[in-house]
DNA sequence: TTGAAAGCGCTAACAA
DNA sequence: TTGTTAGCGCTTTCAA
């Protein structure tokens, strides 16, 4: 039952002997103390190479009360999250980061209380030293409770409430819808739509105000707006609605690119042309995004970026508990395609 | 620098003083050992409850030599595993299944020889439990080597070449590849084409040899084959080619949905109607199935099930050492959608 | 600059 | 059935 059945890895003490100095001094040598001469120095490491020497992570944290560990929650069940390359760009931006540090990167999915409080569990008992939350749901108390609990974390996009203090990493989705109407009028369109997203989410709500700005005091203004759920279907219901409401509408900046696929099939449905008589934009530059046709003209998130911005808050979180960290909003930026 | 910060959690000690026992009897307690009598039972059972105790886990590990956790190692740079859904649904069958142990899932991007010998050292460290192993490479020594020094290791997809005892989850990439092709040519197509994968990964053979076997013997037989790389633009060309190689071809099977999509941008180009005059069956299920137009008839993976199964074969290699344990390969299934 | 020694919290072997 | 005890491998004072 014991099964340890693998060679047992040396440990400092052998190193020491091997070395001939103690296992303080090994233990410097490890942790890259300073004081330590360089005669010692030389016999330690090669001492440890010679043993092909590696520290025990369960003893040092044993001592030290650190985990050297930190957890990625996915509170999904939004989909979202795992379809498009999104999670795994994220995750990789985050490996990116951490790779620098002594961090290691654990994952776990938790959309249920029970696997919250798992979760609550495994920091409040040092398990992990940080964590990074993504795929908030509206009001979840997940990053709040922790926080309290005095752990590191970290946000992946805007909370919808503001959790004072909590600092998060998002994309400009305002900028980013803004300057994707702003181009559609500079194309000489002048009907311009909206699809959105969800409004009582932060992208649904941010996406919305971009387009509202860009065409503030516009002719014709912001006034062709469809509600969408970010999913295709919503997408071509809406698109129909927005024909039904103006026959003579000219252009669609949609906040999902699944939207955008969709008023692509209301649209030619519909018998319009895109982009001549319509011109559609959408929002994630997702595979989606590169496969419709036409291609879809769309903003893309920096993704990864976004993922190293969050290992390297929650890193600066875990080293200086105490200073005031600002949320990171990236800029987009617009992919242009075939339809627009 | 020491920054614990978080008070202490209260440990097997105390929780023996709070119920008035040794700690020996605590960690049985803990342990779920049956030779506790109900009294002792009980009174640990309040006892830590009253203190809210969670074990150590470094502490246990320190002695136990365990570490309950496993590690998910993406042998990536194909970048597929971080498009589609393929790679969440995959951890989260993962995690679904970890969720019934102790076992805690880690995850490491390594495909640099530098990761991998660090993905090395962590399992002979001691530091893993065991492993599943991504995305592999045509002949990456990793799987191997780590089988070699005695760890846990699950593939997932099939290795291109043999690998002696290292299970493996996969899809039924033949069948399903048969599947589609007899579908095909049940609906009474007989000029039936194949967009292939790359011959040097095994869902691109197999997916090849299930359209073979679906025409041998059949009129027409299997002819018509392009050559593609699993991406969209490589599907187009194919397309291009075998409309010049045939043009009376009536269906195509595309060993993926991004060739399949491609295909259908060339059939649109060359003034085909899908599936009046061309049939199109992708492969993978993927998001881009769903919203292409005409949207994609695709043979699915269950991949979160597949996942499910990696976490299932690993943790019986964990507990079992010994036991030989077979390669699983799960069904596809056959999604009709419009191209076909 | 170094060594010695005291634990970190736990499991498991042994004795009672 | 229970208590006692010896470590697991490491970091970190404290003295030297």
């Amino acid at each position: 039952m014991t099964s340890t059945g693998r060679a047992r890895r040396p440990t400092l003490e052998q190193v020491a002997a091997e070395a001939g100095v103690s296992r303080g001094t090994v233990s410097r040598v490890v942790n890259g103390s300073l004081e330590v001469s360089p005669r010692a120095l030389k016999a330690v490491q090669e001492a440890i190479r010679k043993l092909g020497y590696v520290p025990n992570q369960a003893a040092r944290s044993l001592v030290t009360r650190r985990s050297d560990t930190v957890l990625l929650v996915v509170s999904e069940s939004e989909a979202r999250v795992f379809s498009e390359p999104f999670f795994g760009s994220l995750v990789r931006g985050i490996s990116q980061e951490l790779s620098a540090t002594p961090l290691q990167l654990n994952l776990m999915m938790a959309s249920t209380a029970r696997q919250h409080d798992r979760v609550e569990q495994l920091v409040r008992n040092g398990h992990v030293d940080g964590v990074v939350l993504i795929s908030l749901h509206g009001d979840d108390p997940l990053p709040r409770n922790l926080a309290a609990a005095g752990s590191p974390v970290v946000l992946g996009g805007r909370p919808i409430s503001d959790l004072g203090g909590v600092p998060y990493v998002d994309a400009d989705n305002l900028a980013g819808a803004k300057s994707a109407t702003e181009y559609l009028h500079r194309q000489g369109r002048r009907r311009i739509a909206t699809i959105t997203g969800p409004q009582d989410m932060a992208p649904g709500i941010d996406r919305l105000e971009g387009y509202r700005r860009a065409l503030r005091g516009r002719r014709g203004g912001a006034r062709l707006v469809a509600q969408g759920d970010f999913g295709q279907a919503s997408g071509e219901v809406a698109m129909r609605e927005l024909l039904a409401a103006d026959p003579a509408v000219d252009a669609v900046f949609a906040a999902s690119d699944l939207m955008a696929a969709g008023a692509l099939r209301a649209l030619r449905a519909a018998g319009r042309r895109v982009p001549d008589d319509v011109a559609v934009i959408g929002f994630d530059d997702s595979a989606v995004a590169q496969h419709t046709d036409p291609a879809l003209t769309s903003v893309s998130q920096p993704v990864q970026r976004m993922g190293r911005e969050l290992a390297r808050l929650l890193v600066a979180r875990i080293r200086e508990p105490g200073t005031v960290l600002d949320p990171v909003v990236l800029p987009t930026e617009l992919v242009v395609r075939e339809s627009a």
